[in-house]
DNA sequence: CTAATGACATTTG
DNA sequence: ACAAATGCCATTA
């Protein structure tokens, strides 16, 4: 039996390179409504390069935080080709990854 | 088991 | 349109 967490982690890894989500969807791709607590699994992140926990935006396009620092999020991001501009994705609904 | 917390989202002011 | 308050879920203490 896998923690919400780990359920979190599965569905996240299938976002590709320069394409974001939110937490809401990935929430919502579990069948359930706790955004917080898919916030909570990206802080923990065990599985650091395979979890591209820096793709997840909230609503919006809205960058949120980081549990490195919002500024090492979006850097990450621009390196991908998501442009980011005062914390948030530019062209939101262009990388967004619906799941 | 109960209380508190958080990388959110939605509703009011 | 922006800022503040409330509600939600799972995890941690």
């Amino acid at each position: 039996m896998k923690s919400f967490s780990e359920r979190c982690y599965e569905v996240l890894r299938k976002v590709p390179t320069g394409r974001v989500t939110t937490y809401g969807e990935i929430a919502r791709a579990l069948g359930s409504k706790g955004f917080r607590a898919v916030g909570m699994a990206m802080n923990r992140n065990p599985y650091a390069p395979e979890v591209p926990c820096h793709r997840v935006v909230g609503v919006g396009g809205k960058i949120g935080g980081f549990a490195s620092g919002v500024d090492e999020k979006i850097r990450m991001l621009k390196s991908e080709g998501v442009d980011v501009v005062e914390g948030k994705v530019v062209n939101f609904d262009k990388v967004f990854m619906e799941l």
